[in-house]
DNA sequence: TTGACAACATACCGATCAGTATGTTTCTGT
DNA sequence: ACAGAAACATACTGATCGGTATGTTGTCAA
């Protein structure tokens, strides 16, 4: 059911999707819908947390090994673009809803449940932040602005949902193929040479 | 206006914002956008038009220059940064535009004006994937694959659009301090040796 | 067997919204 | 001065959508 939420609101993006949508896309009605959950937010606030869930689970390894910064980097920013790619729906949906927060400003509506959601979001951002932080400090990273850095680099690892189309023929490995790439244009961009980037890799 | 219809479609969403929003936007009601546009995907239309001519403006200069690769790339790069951060209101409307169609794939309700769009969009990614090709064959810059390359530059320099926030007293010197550490971090992640970078900037 | 509850579907309601039809005012050419 | 057209505002309509109220069917415990 998150599923096919998910896949209308990537879709129709969140106004636009009507939960017949949903329903139809599951080959049910609204009032399945009705039953699992209270309102259209609720649904979609169930959307976001599941997204949230993968992308700790995802980086959650790397994070917590007790590698060198630029090898954690390495690992947690691989694992990331990885997800990035497969649960491309559940990205896109948390995404639309993440942006649509920021550029509203200190509008209307703010659910209570939004602001718990931008907590977890600044909480994976300061994952990454710290193991910058502490590549900077060793040395390995060469950052003049850290936010502006950490930002840059998740942007740069989230790309792939703004251009990349699943083919159904894809397999693992091309879908690795993208994701190495991508990891190896954020640690350059980080002000890692590429000597080092390639004899890290060759390990 | 238009101004007034980028602002709600960015803060609502197209879907999100209705036209009497629009409206009541400017101080006016919904008999003045009529008069004008024949109907909200127009005006939208309008928006999304508006929006590409502004970023087209924005690199024509560098790409006219005569200069090698590197300098044209850094020019172009530098005045899209700062284009995205200028007209956030655009551009925001502009890319939301973009990945919903992206998105859909083959789906319903193509206007021909979207393809039009797309097109337009295609011509400009050209620009910077001309710079790019050069730049390798002249062997500045040390990139794999073209395409992803040019994504991962592309999503780099728009990234502000996802975090910036404008402050009200932040002057052009802030913003060209951002858009310049992109355009490092940018150029960096296209291989260039560090030095290289300073010693042009010092220029 | 039956009663009670879960798991839905169906039918309906009120609000919203794109689009239209019809005013009303201001300008503009003659 | 005046016709008419441009530049809007106001009032309305039909369709859509979030949400609710009310069925209907299976399941399971007593």
């Amino acid at each position: 059911m998150l599923d096919a939420a998910a896949a209308c609101f990537m879709e129709k993006g969140y106004a636009g999707a009507s939960l017949d949508d949903v329903a139809r896309h599951m080959g049910a009605t609204k009032g399945r819908i009705y039953h699992y959950f209270a309102s259209k937010s609720d649904l979609m606030h169930a959307v976001r947390k599941h997204a949230m869930d993968l992308n700790f689970a995802a980086i959650r390894p790397g994070y917590d090994s007790a590698l060198p910064p630029l090898e954690k980097f390495r690992a947690m920013a691989e694992a990331h673009a990885l997800n990035m790619i497969a649960e491309q729906r559940y990205q896109k949906a948390l995404f639309d809803s993440l942006h649509f927060h920021i550029t509203r400003g200190t509008s209307t509506g703010h659910d209570a449940r939004m602001e718990e959601f931008i907590a977890d979001r600044r909480l994976f951002e300061d994952m990454f932040r710290e193991v910058l932080q502490a590549g900077r400090k060793a040395g390995v990273f060469r950052i003049k602005t850290i936010s502006v850095a950490l930002h840059t680099v998740l942007t740069t690892l989230n790309s792939t949902l703004y251009w990349y189309t699943p083919r159904a023929e894809e397999t693992e490995q091309d879908r690795q193929a993208v994701a190495a790439e991508l990891v190896d244009m954020a640690l350059r961009a980080l002000g890692v040479s590429p000597d080092v980037i390639t004899k890290e890799k060759s390990k």
